[in-house]
DNA sequence: CCCTTGACTATCT
DNA sequence: GAGATAGCCAAGG
């Protein structure tokens, strides 16, 4: 069997159960974060193949969107699973715990419309 | 061995 | 802001 994915995923999992609540990453932060550059796509089969218990729901994708079809299950899904911790999404992104820029706040806020 | 597939990302129109 | 495009890279057919 392959011991790359072995090795990969046990790193990548243990990464993602490391985001604490009300905190999120993006896919490629993940990867890096474990020692795996280049490698966000890879981290989604991980997540694919991941134990029940880990917040999968806390990893996004780098523009702050969920990575599923707004349409689908899963967005709602995780959705929902995120709102239980008081992360919530406006005009489809993740609202980042830390705020450091006024004008996304704003967009945020009152959305583009 | 070649081709296709993604729960991705960065960049350019 | 929304598409299109090109990198990315292991897995499976």
């Amino acid at each position: 069997m392959s011991e790359f994915r072995s090795k990969f995923d046990q790193a990548i999992w243990q990464t993602v159960a490391a985001i604490k609540p009300g905190q999120v990453m993006s896919y490629g932060q993940v990867a890096r974060s474990a020692g795996f550059p280049r490698h966000a796509r890879m981290v989604s089969k991980a997540m694919a193949r991941s134990p029940e218990k880990l917040p999968w729901h806390r990893v996004i994708k780098s523009d702050f969107t969920l990575a599923f079809n707004t349409d689908s299950e899963a967005y709602t899904l995780q959705q929902g699973l995120l709102e239980k911790e008081g992360i919530y999404i406006i005009s489809g992104k993740v609202i980042p715990t830390e705020q450091d820029s006024e004008k996304s706040l704003d967009e945020l806020m009152w959305g583009p419309e």
